[in-house]
DNA sequence: CCGTATCCATTCCGATACTG
DNA sequence: CAGTATCGGAATGGATACGG
């Protein structure tokens, strides 16, 4: 998309948060970093991606503040890419899609797999909005308003 | 990605929701359609994409149960592209995102808008995921089984 | 083991023109 | 207004080879 770049100057946080995460290989990176994952060999054995797009989407991800990058764990000469605050921040939307997935991606029969709380071991229930007062919110009980960022 | 296709059979559902949503413009789309607008040219308007791509978008949206095409509300010979329920249930998705780009993807004095609830007019909380008894849980709180769809 | 550099095929997207 | 058809340029991504 030529609007790609334009997209980073858009006013909406949907636009903005798409063009930092939006990618499909970098949301499956974030994906299994947050499942334990930290090693460029992991990510590439795991995912099956080509070497120079993990180097890519792994140098955007440290640009953007998503990854850091740390001396390895192992002793070895190279780093470990660990998940900043921001990028454990975008549990929620990986939840989101998960559970959207669960839900709307899958035929019965299918393998596949579900996220469980692992101190019960029982699927965690769905996630939902909520407002200030405990109140569910929908669609249409939310409005979006023009503010300056602080 | 020529894996694209292949994640289409991946058995993670989150692999399988970014590949029916993880494209920028289609979920601009759904955010747009969210917020009221259910006609092509509100859409192409607003967005400010091609007619070809978006004309693409929503025959994919269409094919994929996301959307529905109805008689136009305006007696007009068109149609209505509308949410049906998998596509309203986009909408933690789209919270989660929307409340990470209000959070991480502005700088001070920038322009923006944020999610409020309609009834309060106030600033929505933060989603976040909780286990059935109410507790809240983090990354390392979860962990992913393996299932057979049902 | 951890990447980078290069190459090539494909895909994608915007502009434009066209139809009903 | 609501799309479809086509075209050319740009970006993407995988394979491979290479270097630290």
């Amino acid at each position: 998309m030529a609007k790609r770049s334009s997209l980073k100057q858009d006013a909406c946080p949907v636009a903005r948060a798409m063009e930092l995460i939006g990618d499909c290989w970098t949301m499956l990176i974030i994906r299994n970093a947050m499942l334990g994952q930290r090693r460029f060999s992991e990510f590439q054995k795991d995912l099956g991606l080509a070497k120079n797009i993990l180097s890519d989407r792994l140098r955007v991800l440290v640009a953007d503040g998503i990854f850091t990058t740390e001396p390895a764990a192992d002793g070895s000469a190279y780093q470990d890419y660990v998940l900043t605050d921001k990028g454990r921040a975008v549990f929620p939307i990986m939840v989101a899609l998960r559970q959207w997935g669960e839900a709307f991606a899958f035929s019965p029969g299918e393998a596949t797999n579900i996220l469980v709380d692992r101190k019960t071991g029982k699927r965690v229930p769905r996630m939902a909005l909520h407002a200030a007062d405990g109140r569910p919110l929908g669609v249409g009980d939310t409005r979006i308003k023009a503010i300056v960022a602080g």
